[in-house]
DNA sequence: TATAGCGCTTTGAAATGTCAAGCGCTTGAT
DNA sequence: ATCAAGCGCTTGACATTTCAAAGCGCTATA
């Protein structure tokens, strides 16, 4: 009843793997849930995710760019506003952040507390 | 600077924020996906996933087993082999799954190649 | 002038993950 | 009977990642 492969093969779960490593970093989903509902600035940005630090949100966000997920834009008007942006493959992470949010909604609504 | 908690206190997106914070563990996707296939035993998982060591494959799946996403199950048989099964919960992580590797796949082909 | 906001960077310390090795056990080959 | 090999882990030392706190240059506002 797996809709999945049965067996892993290397050049298939390249990608996967890859998408998995990726998205396992910490604070990249919460950085592309906060940034589907619009650009923001750096700042505006770790409030918005909630206890992430500048340091770790920085690196974040350098490799998320890196790796074509977001965009970076800084203004030069005078005071420079920095402004990150999802791609066309960052949104597409949206479908991802939805089935993650759907398990969650279900599956650890009462239980996550420990 | 005044009121910024530090502790998330909404309750709704408590759970999103958990489950993506499960996620977010090492190997725990590698972990779902390997055992979508059907259950498995301990070093039998590892080398499914592929270069995740044990002590951080036994933490991993303690963790995962104490949230209910699998269980773990030892026989009683004499050569007392050891079971891992993902629970419904575990199962139903496979949306999140297909929606990754779909992202991945559509994504990131050609530029994850090292 | 002072305060607050912006976008970060720097600093140790703490959490987290990794590697190599090994333990008790059993089975299968020599 | 002996030995290597596989099972399911655990341990201890080390590397990487993340943390909270502070601070920097800048500007706009009070």
């Amino acid at each position: 009843m797996s809709a999945t492969p049965a067996t892993p093969r290397s050049d298939e779960l390249c990608a996967v793997h890859e998408a998995m490593r990726l998205l396992q970093g910490k604070w990249t989903l919460q950085i592309v849930r906060a940034l589907l509902d619009g650009p923001r600035g750096f700042n505006d940005l770790a409030r918005a995710i909630g206890g992430c630090n500048p340091a770790t949100l920085s690196r974040r966000l350098e490799a998320l760019a890196a790796l074509g997920v977001l965009s970076k834009r800084v203004d030069s008007t005078m005071p420079p506003r920095t402004c990150y942006t999802l791609t066309e493959a960052g949104e597409a992470l949206q479908a991802v952040v939805a089935a993650i949010e759907r398990w969650g909604d279900r599956y650890l609504p009462s239980a996550a507390r420990s």
